[in-house]
DNA sequence: CTGTTATGCGTAGACCATACGCAGAACTAG
DNA sequence: CTAGTTCTGCGTATGGTCTACGCATAACAG
């Protein structure tokens, strides 16, 4: 029953804590050769060259030139280390909007770096999401983001839930298209050929009196041009933004 | 360099085609006492019961009383396994609209029908996608979205993106309030208490001088009032079909 | 009755995360 | 300089995962 320096948090994972600067060394035993930051450095490259899949205890361990169970005095379980290899692969966040942007504005660009860094580190999008983010640059990219509403009069709550909105689309995008990209290459299929290959796949499997919309879609040959990613992420984007303007335009004066 | 019966498709997986009913039982050999929808009950019952991670080939093989390399006649892999528990978990679409409904109560009904089920199996959502829909109900899912949105004057490319911005969205805000849920759970916590922890953890970590935006949501105290789970999501459908109302009567005429 | 074929499943291999405990390094106190 | 303390690195071992391979057997065709 010792009193605790600080109570009102749920016991925050320790690697977390360091990633925030809390948490001094103790100044006796050996100099630790690994730190936490190399550990993930060493995680992130892995995952970098070879995917999430290819993360292992050990791989990692081997790229540091360190047995297996050294991970362990510094991060206390794989779930942690994947938490930490998901904040510096984020990176910083964009920052805030410029000066002249407005709210619409602002947030187009946010998500845009969102998608950009999604589509440059694909693996972030199979790291299995185990709460609300609690990391640094995590914490960075959700200000960032409500800033950009900094001039609506929208609730707090409203605009929580907009930021919510918008990188639920993002992450859901770049997943779409990540799986495109990779299922063309498990198959073999060059990636423009890839959405047509499907395409013909179901309109095989289908029977077009039982699934009228779907034939006539497929029939109408949507899935056969290969357009360009950037529209179809624009178009979802512009969608949903009207949305929120029209929530915007509701809560002024 | 035979012919082969179908060559339009890039080679479908056996439990996939026997979903579709295509491919006959060869009459030799021995009676199979084990067929692909059995194992798929067994293994959707486990998920149901204590989780996606309880599935294993082995656990499934012993709820079913077989040894765990017999289930290897029938699927090819787990991840076929897992692909056909997606099929039945899901379960059959929610059929057309009601025949008064305009597109946007159609569709509503059929944005709630999926959180129903995702509300129902979280598990689903910890089924890692491969790539795009190729079984039955699946795809029975969406032919009934896009027959919500038949009346419309939209193109063929833009409905294929309306359904999948909708069902996105769905699936993102279910990820989002089971993880609240799973969290509490393993954090012994109650579920109302959930984001108010959070809240201060949050509060607690950040500078106010850095992180403004943030410390002032989180000082309004959005997260301390646990509001009905169905209103965030339902705030957040009609900022979407908000935005696709703008184009559809864009559209019009 | 014989040959063919498909089923069930036992064995075994290659991974994986991680609990536990020991040897030794680096500091502090005397 | 010595003794004690404490923390690091890591070796060993356990129990779990998926699945490649091959054998015995059951059911049919001729």
């Amino acid at each position: 029953m010792t009193a605790k320096k600080d109570d009102s948090g749920p016991a925050l994972p320790a690697a977390i804590e360091s990633a925030w600067g809390l948490r001094e060394r103790p100044p006796k035993g050996p100099r630790p050769g690994l730190t936490v930051p190399a550990i993930v450095d060493a995680a992130v490259r892995v995952a970098d060259t070879d995917g999430l899949a290819a993360v292992s205890m050990s791989r990692v361990a081997k790229e540091l030139g360190a047995a297996t169970m050294a991970l362990y005095r510094h991060v206390g379980s794989k779930d942690e280390l994947l938490l930490l290899m998901v904040d510096t692969g984020y990176g910083p966040p964009p920052g805030p909007a410029a000066p002249g942007d407005d709210w619409r504005a602002g947030l187009t660009r946010w998500a845009r770096a969102e998608r950009d860094v999604l589509r440059a580190r694909t693996w972030l999008l199979h790291v299995p999401i185990t709460g609300p983010p609690i990391t640094p640059q995590q914490l960075g990219w959700l200000e960032d983001g409500l800033r950009c509403l900094d001039d609506t009069r929208l609730a707090d709550g409203e605009k929580m839930s907009v930021i919510l909105l918008v990188t639920g689309y993002v992450r859901n995008e770049a997943t779409l298209t990540a799986q495109i990209a990779e299922g063309s290459r498990a198959a073999g299929v060059e990636p423009g050929e890839m959405m047509p290959a499907y395409g013909r796949t179901v309109a095989r499997l289908i029977d077009p009196t039982r699934f009228p919309a779907l034939h006539r879609v497929l029939a109408s040959g949507v899935l056969n041009q290969d357009d360009d990613p950037d529209d179809e992420f624009t178009f979802g984007l512009d969608r949903i933004l009207d949305g929120i303007e029209a929530l915007v335009y509701r809560r002024r004066s």
